[in-house]
RNA sequence: GCCCUGGUGGCGGAAUCGGUAGACGCGUCGGACUUAAAAUCCGGUUGGAGUUAAAUCCAGUGCCAGUUCAAGUCUGGCCCAGGGCACCA
C-alpha cells in the first residue's frame, strides 16, 4: 500500500472497475428483500450544482448502508429533460434543445460518475426521449378514456415571459415560479386533470405517509384546503334567478345584511339593472386589467359597487341588496358570497365602507359586543335568529343548514381549495399531448398504436409570441384516426411535471417497449422505500405524484395507493449564509472539489457538518478538514499495512488480556454500533462522521503507546482497521475499496456484510458513577457495572467529597439511578 | 392574520428515557519536529471569580414562570429568526 492518498488515481480506477464488474447491477430476481431509494431525478441544466451533490450522496450512502443489510437494493437515476431552459437556450443559441439536452446529460453524467454514486445505469430514464414519452403521452390517453383528462376555457395563468400558461401550483406568490414574471389572467381552452376527484382521497391518505414529515403533510393539507359549510340559494327580487352562496359559518346566516359576486361572476349581466349598468361594466373592466398580486393583496382597500338588485333571506325574509367586489373570487365555492359583517372582518370593513348596515346574530353571553368596532368571530350563542336563538353557534351550524335542506333551499358541502391540474403548455420542448382537431369528428385521441406522436424537427425557434412547434410544416397538418378526412394536431404539450409523476415507475422496469411498465415488477420494486429531495416540491411534484399513482391504481396498472413510503427532504446548501446561486456569485464547482480533493472528500464533508434535513453551510476550511481526516485515514492503514490480517479471531467479551486491548475492541463495538444506529434513526450522518472521527483518534492513541506488536495486538488492530473500513465504506467509497484491495480483503467492500457489534462488547468495562449532592455534580467515581443500588448509595457516601460537603447536614433522601447517578439530598 | 420549523461557545453542531451540557470538527492559542516553512503530532480553548500555577467556587442551552431529588429536554406564557399559506367566504 502506498504511503501517500492519491484520490484522483484511485477514485478513476475504482470507477472502472466497478463498471465493467457490474458491481451496482440490480437484478429483478433475488431471494434477498428489495429496498428501492431513490434520490428525486434532475433536470439536466448543464452541471450538477452542490445540491445536487448533497442529495445523491444521501441516498447513496442509503443504498450501500441498506445493500450491506442483506437487501436487494434498486437506485437509479435519470433526467427531467423536457422544459423550458433547453428551448430557450435554442432560441438564444440558434442550437436544437434536443443536442443542447443531450450535450448535458452527458456532461452530468460524467460528473454523477466521478461522485462514484452507485446507480444501475441499465435503468436510466430521459424523459424527453420517445422511448419514454410514448409511454407518458399513453397513460395520458388512459386518464383520458377515464374521464380524467378533459379539455375547458377557463380563466388561467398566464406568464408572457415563458409565453405559456402555468398550473396553479407554479404559481408562487402570483409569479412565475421558473422565471419570476408577473403572472397575469387569460380565458383559453386548456388542458386538464382531475385532480380534484382525488382531493378527498389525498387529504386522507396523508396519514398513511408516517414516513413524511409533517411540514410536507401539513403544506399538502393546506393546498387541498378542505372545508365544510352550507350552499344556500338565495331568490332574486327582480327576477327569477337564484344566487347559490357557499359558506362555512351557516349559524349566521341570520345576519346577512348584503350579498357579493365575483366581477366574473356568471350571471352578473342579469343581476344588473340597467340604472347600474354603467357603474358596473366600468368596475369589472378595471377587476380585469389588475394583476393577481393587485387583486389577492389583503392590505388593498376593499373596492365594489351595487348591482341595484335585491335577494331574499328565506330564514328571515328580509330583502338585502347585491354587490360586486373584487374581493369575492370566481373560482371558489359558488363565485358568490353572503355577507355577514357582523362576524366576518372582511364583511366588516367593506360594510363600514359603504355604509351598509350590520346585524348581530352571534354573541359571547358572558362579554357581548355590539360589534361596531369590529367583527366578532369568536364561538359564541346564536341571538335575533328565530327559533334557533340560545343555542350555541358550532351545533347552529348543523340545525341550521339542516333545516334549508328540508324546505329545499340548501344543502351540506365540502369544498376544496385545490383545482383541477392545467397541463398544457403552448411550447415546443415537451411531450405532445397526442390529440387531434378534425372538424367533423371533435376531438380525437391518438389511437394508441400510432404512439408516440413524434415532436417534429421541422421547427423554427426565432418565433416570437407563438410555441415554436406551430412553425412545423409536418406535424399541424393530420388526418383524423376516426373519419380520415382531415384533422390538426393538438400542438400544445404537457407539462415536464407529468413526465415526473411517474418516472419512479418506470425505474422498475426502463427497458420495457410494450407498456409504462410491467403489473408485477412495479407492485415487486413500489413504493419507493425511501424518497429524497428538495422541500421545493413539498406540493408540486410530490402532490402529483401521489394523484398519478392513485389514478393508475384505479385503471388497473398497479396495486398500492402511495408512491413514496419515506420521504427525507433535505436542506438547501449554502455559503455565507445564503443559497448558492449564479446570481449571487457564491457558488461552488463540484468539479474543482473533486479535482483538487477527490470525490471522497466532497461525500465526506457534504455529510459531515449539518443533519440532512437542515441547510447545509459550505465552507472552505471544511472541506480542507475533511480532507486532512482521509489523509489520516489512510496512514493509519497505509503504516501498519503489514500487520493486518484477515483471520483474527472473533473475540467474546474478558477474552483480551491487556487492558488497552479490551478497551480498544470495545471501542470499535461501541463505535458499530453508534454508527448503524445513527444511519438507521434518521440518516444521522453528521454523527456517524462525528463517530468515524472518534473511532480513528482510539486507534492512533492505541497505537502511539505501542512499540512492538504481538499477536494478539496484531488480531485487534487488525479488527479495528477492517471494521472501520467496513464502517467507512458507504462514505468514502474510493479510498475504502482500494484499502480493502491492497490489504489482500476477497471481492469489493462494497459487497461486504456490515459490521454487528456484540452487547457486551458495546460499553466500557467499568461505569463513572457520577455523584451528585442537591442535583449538582460533586464528584465522580470508577465503579463495576455490576454493583447493587445498595453498593452504589455505599460508594456515593463514601466519597471523601461527599462526606465532607455533608458534614453536620441531614441527609432528607437519596436518589440512585442504576449504573449511572447517586444524587445525595441534603438540607 | 393563520400554520410549521428552529433558537445551545468565536463558528458548524453533539447530548435514546428528564440524569456529567458543549461529543466531533472548524477557528484560535501554546508546544514538539524542522536551518526554515509546509505537512504531521501533542495540549489548551463557555463566561466570570480565584491563584505564581493549580485546587476550587459561581453563572450558563432566546426570555419569564412552573413541575421535579434532577430540566437543553416536560408544562404555561412571551420574544426572535427562517419557511409555508393567505380577501378560499
Amino acid at each position: 500500500m502506498k504511503d501517500a492518498y492519491f484520490p484522483q488515481e484511485i477514485e478513476k480506477k475504482w470507477q472502472k472497475i466497478w463498471e465493467e464488474k457490474g458491481v451496482f447491477k440490480t437484478p429483478d430476481d433475488s431471494e434477498k428483500p428489495k429496498y428501492y431509494a431513490l434520490s428525486m431525478f434532475p433536470y439536466p441544466s448543464g452541471k450538477l450544482h452542490m445540491g445536487h451533490v448533497r442529495n445523491y450522496t444521501i441516498t447513496d450512502v442509503i443504498a450501500r448502508f441498506k445493500k450491506m443489510n442483506g437487501y436487494n437494493v434498486l437506485h437509479p437515476m435519470g433526467w427531467d429533460s423536457f422544459g423550458l431552459p433547453a428551448e430557450n437556450a435554442a432560441m438564444k443559441h440558434g442550437a436544437n434543445p434536443e443536442t443542447w439536452t443531450d450535450e448535458n446529460i452527458a456532461y452530468m453524467t460524467k460528473q454523477l460518475k466521478m461522485l462514484g454514486l452507485s446507480y444501475d445505469w441499465d435503468r436510466e430514464v430521459t424523459t424527453c426521449k420517445p422511448d419514454y414519452y410514448k409511454w407518458t403521452q399513453w397513460l395520458f390517453l388512459q386518464l383520458y378514456k377515464k374521464g380524467l383528462a378533459y379539455k375547458k376555457e377557463a380563466a388561467v395563468n398566464w406568464c408572457e415571459e415563458c409565453g405559456t400558461v402555468l398550473a396553479n401550483e407554479q404559481v408562487i406568490d402570483g409569479k412565475c415560479w421558473r422565471c419570476d414574471h408577473v403572472v397575469e389572467k387569460k380565458y383559453l381552452s386548456q388542458w386538464f386533470l382531475k385532480i380534484t376527484d382525488y382531493a378527498e382521497v389525498l387529504l386522507e391518505d396523508l396519514d398513511k405517509l408516517t414516513g413524511w414529515g409533517d411540514n410536507v403533510k401539513i403544506m399538502q393539507e393546506n393546498w387541498i384546503g378542505k372545508s365544510q359549510g352550507a350552499i344556500f340559494r338565495f331568490k332574486v327580487v327582480e327576477n327569477d334567478l337564484e344566487v347559490p352562496v357557499y359558506t362555512t359559518r351557516p349559524d349566521t346566516v341570520h345576519g346577512i345584511t348584503y350579498l357579493v359576486v365575483a366581477p366574473e361572476y356568471k350571471d352578473i349581466e342579469k343581476l344588473t339593472t340597467p340604472e347600474n349598468k354603467e357603474a358596473v361594466e366600468l368596475y369589472r373592466a378595471n377587476a380585469r386589467k389588475m394583476t393577481e398580486i393587485e387583486r389577492l393583496s389583503t392590505d388593498r382597500v376593499k373596492t365594489g359597487v351595487p348591482l341595484g338588485t335585491h335577494c331574499i333571506n328565506p330564514f328571515t325574509g328580509e330583502k338585502f341588496p347585491l354587490w360586486t367586489a373584487d374581493y369575492a373570487l370566481a373560482e371558489y365555492g359558488t363565485g358568490a358570497v353572503m355577507a355577514v359583517p357582523a362576524h366576518d372582518t372582511r364583511d366588516f370593513d367593506f360594510a363600514k365602507k359603504y355604509n351598509l348596515p350590520l346585524k348581530v346574530v352571534i354573541q359571547n353571553p358572558e362579554n357581548p359586543s355590539d360589534c361596531k368596532e369590529e367583527a366578532y368571530t369568536e364561538p359564541g350563542v346564536l341571538v335575533n335568529s328565530n327559533e334557533f336563538n340560545g343555542m350555541k353557534n358550532e351545533e347552529a351550524k348543523k340545525a341550521i343548514t339542516q333545516k334549508s335542506v328540508d324546505e329545499g333551499f340548501g344543502e351540506f358541502k365540502t369544498q376544496y381549495r385545490l383545482r383541477d391540474w392545467l397541463v398544457s403548455r403552448q411550447r415546443y420542448w415537451g411531450a405532445p399531448i397526442p390529440v387531434v382537431y378534425c372538424e367533423k369528428c371533435g376531438i380525437q385521441p391518438v389511437p394508441e398504436d400510432q404512439l408516440p406522436v413524434m415532436l417534429p424537427k421541422d421547427v423554427d425557434f426565432s418565433v416570437v409570441g407563438k410555441s415554436p412547434i406551430t412553425t412545423s410544416k409536418t406535424f399541424v397538418n393530420t388526418t383524423c384516426p376516426c373519419c380520415g378526412g382531415p384533422a390538426k394536431r393538438e400542438t400544445d404539450t404537457m407539462d415536464t411535471f407529468v413526465c415526473s409523476s411517474w418516472y419512479y415507475l418506470r425505474y422498475s422496469d426502463a427497458k420495457n417497449d410494450k407498456l409504462p411498465f410491467a403489473k408485477d415488477k412495479v407492485n415487486k420494486w413500489l413504493p419507493v422505500d425511501q424518497y429524497v429531495g428538495g422541500i421545493e416540491h413539498a406540493i408540486l411534484h410530490l402532490l402529483y405524484s401521489r394523484f398519478f399513482t392513485k389514478a393508475l391504481r384505479d385503471l388497473g396498472l398497479l396495486d398500492f395507493d402511495e408512491p413514496f413510503k419515506n420521504l427525507l427532504t433535505q436542506g438547501m446548501v449554502l455559503k455565507d449564509g445564503s443559497k448558492m446561486s449564479k446570481s449571487k456569485g457564491n457558488t461552488v464547482d463540484p468539479d474543482e472539489i473533486f479535482e483538487n480533493y477527490g470525490a471522497d472528500t466532497a461525500r465526506l464533508f457534504i455529510l459531515s457538518d449539518s443533519p440532512p434535513a437542515r441547510d447545509f453551510d459550505w465552507s472552505d476550511a471544511g472541506v480542507e478538514g475533511c480532507y486532512k481526516f482521509l489523509n489520516r485515514v489512510w496512514r493509519l492503514i497505509s503504516s501498519d499495512a503489514e500487520n493486518i490480517n484477515f483471520n483474527y479471531p472473533k473475540f467474546a467479551a474478558g477474552e483480551l488480556k491487556k487492558k488497552d486491548n479490551d478497551n480498544l475492541l470495545r471501542l470499535v463495538h461501541i463505535a458499530i454500533k453508534g454508527i448503524t444506529n445513527d444511519i438507521s434513526n434518521d440518516f444521522q450522518f453528521n454523527t456517524v462522521i462525528s463517530k468515524y472521527r472518534e473511532l480513528v483518534n482510539a486507534i492512533y492513541d492505541w497505537r502511539g503507546k505501542k512499540s512492538d506488536l504481538d499477536d494478539e495486538d496484531r488480531n485487534v488492530l487488525s479488527f479495528a482497521i477492517i471494521t472501520l473500513i467496513k464502517l467507512m465504506s458507504p462514505v468514502a467509497v474510493h479510498l475504502t475499496e482500494e484499502a480493502w484491495h491492497e490489504l489482500g480483503g476477497e471481492g469489493s467492500v462494497h459487497e461486504q456484510e456490515w459490521p454487528m457489534w456484540d452487547d457486551n462488547l458495546a460499553k466500557a468495562s467499568s461505569i463513572t458513577l457520577v455523584v451528585q449532592i442537591n442535583g449538582k455534580v460533586k464528584d465522580k467515581i470508577e465503579a463495576d457495572e455490576a454493583l447493587s443500588e445498595d453498593e452504589l448509595k455505599a460508594l456515593a457516601l463514601s466519597s471523601a467529597k461527599v462526606k465532607e460537603l455533608t458534614a453536620g447536614k441531614n441527609i432528607v433522601k437519596t436518589i440512585v439511578v442504576p449504573k449511572k447517578l447517586v444524587n445525595i439530598v441534603v438540607k
